[in-house]
RNA sequence: CGACCGGUCGUCUAGUGGACUAGGACACCGGCCUUUCAAGCCGGGAAUCGCGGGUUCGAAUCCCGCCCGGGCUACCA
């Protein structure tokens, strides 16, 4: 969906650094790229730090290393620069003291000296009464004169607001119905209402796309952007929320499963994981489910997202990530594998790989697979009947020359023919006296990723 | 409370008045394969299209009402 008309598309992702990097960063961060790359347009970070009580500085690294991760790199940034910074809402008070200081002079804002607790009272007031809750403007017509503190109001001069979101088509408000609300707190620092539209009309965004939550906030946002008479963006999008299991949106506080970075941890692939949350809330309308980035970028429209929001399915993502697992090259799967078996050496890894490949879901499983190699597991009580075919086996492989898989398999299989029974009556012993487990791969995998001393050892204190 | 956004299998979704006996994917169940577990292949169950009214020869699709869910209504963003 590019947009050819006029000035070169910038859009921003504006993310405030109040804990782990979430889901719904990568989801939106994902789209604003996704626009960005196809209208060869700006794509900006903006850091929103606003609220002094909750940020810190470590959050805002942990949203770089995150986004990094999933493969997304921004052209203007607190952290790399641009024509419009700085990029970090701290750095920017000036800007919104400017402007909230036109808008007092111009009687479009105003003080308000209300202290929370009594406008705690006015909302528990309108509640009681089951009515909709607006300021009372107590303090535009009868400010108090024996305080100090105080906050901003805008004045809302009421009215529709309308606005193009390309995801829902024309919006319209009424901002009869709004109240006067805070643009600036007590402490000095802007509210995210006032910032934001600020910002963007600074820094010359075109394109605000962000998620729905942020849609009743638009027409707020586009009052102020009309008082100060700046620009208002071309458009809105506002992408459907990543929802949890129970319908709820997914909130860093009640949803740990929220943080990105518990995915890289597990051995999700980042472009799996691209891919699985561009399929959450759009699809291409054909019966496709795998998309490079590059696909997406070509496929891609606004007009096919889903108005709803979307419940996140760690089932589905998984599905999806094992389809990237199996088609990696080995040596790829090799490399991204290291960091989950610091045990092991990376020719080790190397020849486990093909084995590996179709047991996986997250690159984390590795380790029970494998674990065997450097661990040395308990010997397993055997049947005298199971000690008897070990024990015949045994003797093949230790005369085995070439330990490798093909001729493991092959001197394996002409004991099973000469027991007269299924293959199984022999390899589950063995799998138990190598790896103290059931499960593991392809017996002859299983004994040619040991050293044949070690293999060798396990099944002799096996059948002693 | 209110203006706002939604409501198709458990989940993600296709569907824009007749091709819908509502399609696909994940999950689930069964079979095949088989050296355990996977992967692969084949098959199966699963949606009164939130409910009730209209409009129409005909509605998942259009209109109205209702119900349910969500988001917002913060000196959070």
């Amino acid at each position: 969906m590019a947009v050819s008309d006029s000035p070169q598309v910038r859009v921003r992702i504006a993310p405030s650094p109040t804990g782990f990097a979430h889901l719904g960063t990568a989801s939106t961060t994902l789209y604003n790229v996704l626009f960005a790359r196809v209208n060869s347009g700006t794509f900006t970070l903006r850091i929103d730090d606003t609220d002094i009580e909750r940020n810190r500085e470590e959050y805002e690294r942990l949203i770089y290393e995150a986004l990094h991760w999933l493969g997304f790199e921004w052209d203007e940034g607190p952290d790399k620069g641009g024509p419009y910074g700085p990029y970090r809402q701290s750095e920017r008070l000036d800007l919104y003291r400017e402007a909230a200081a036109k808008l007092i002079g111009e009687s479009k804002a105003y003080r308000c000296y209300c202290t929370p607790e009594e406008l705690d009272a006015e909302r528990k007031q309108a509640q009681a009464e089951h009515r909709p809750y607006v300021y009372s403007r107590r303090c535009l017509t009868n400010p108090p004169t024996d305080r100090t503190v105080f906050t901003v109001r805008f004045h809302v001069p009421g009215g529709e607001v309308k606005f193009t979101d390309m995801v829902r088509g024309e919006m319209t408000f009424d901002s009869d119905l709004f109240g006067d609300f805070i643009i600036v707190k007590s402490d000095g620092y802007p509210t995210y209402n006032f910032a934001s539209p600020l910002d963007d009309a600074a820094m010359q965004i075109t394109h605000v796309i962000r998620g729905e939550e942020h849609l009743p906030n638009t027409p707020y946002q586009l009052l102020v952007v009309d008082a100060l008479g700046y620009a208002r963006p071309q458009a809105f999008a506002h992408m459907p929320l990543i929802l949890a299991p129970d319908g709820s949106k997914l909130s860093k506080r009640k949803h740990p499963e929220a943080n990105l970075m518990l995915y890289r941890e597990q051995g999700y692939l980042p472009e799996a994981m691209v891919n699985y949350l561009a399929l959450l809330g759009w699809n291409p309308g054909t019966e496709r489910e795998t998309f490079t980035l590059d696909e997406l970028v070509a496929e891609f429209t606004f007009d096919r997202v889903q108005h709803g929001g979307a419940r996140f399915d760690r089932k589905k993502l998984d599905w999806i990530n094992g389809e990237y697992i199996r088609s990696l090259e080995d040596d790829d799967l090799t490399a991204r594998l290291k960091t989950f078996l610091p045990d092991l050496d990376e020719a080790t890894i190397e020849r486990a790989a093909p084995a590996l490949k179709t047991r996986l879901r997250v690159l984390g499983e590795a380790k029970a697979l494998l674990e065997y190699l450097w661990a040395d597991p308990p010997a397993p009580e055997l049947s005298p009947e199971d000690r008897q075919r070990v024990k015949a086996a045994a003797v093949a492989l230790s005369l085995l020359q070439e330990w490798e898989p093909v001729p493991i398999h092959d001197v394996l299989m002409q004991v099973v023919e000469s027991s007269g029974l299924g293959p199984n009556a022999t390899f589950m012993p063995i799998r138990l006296a190598v790896t103290g487990k059931k499960i593991s791969p392809p017996i002859d995998y299983t004994l040619a990723l040991l050293p044949k001393d070690v293999a060798m050892a396990r099944i002799a204190r096996a059948i002693q």
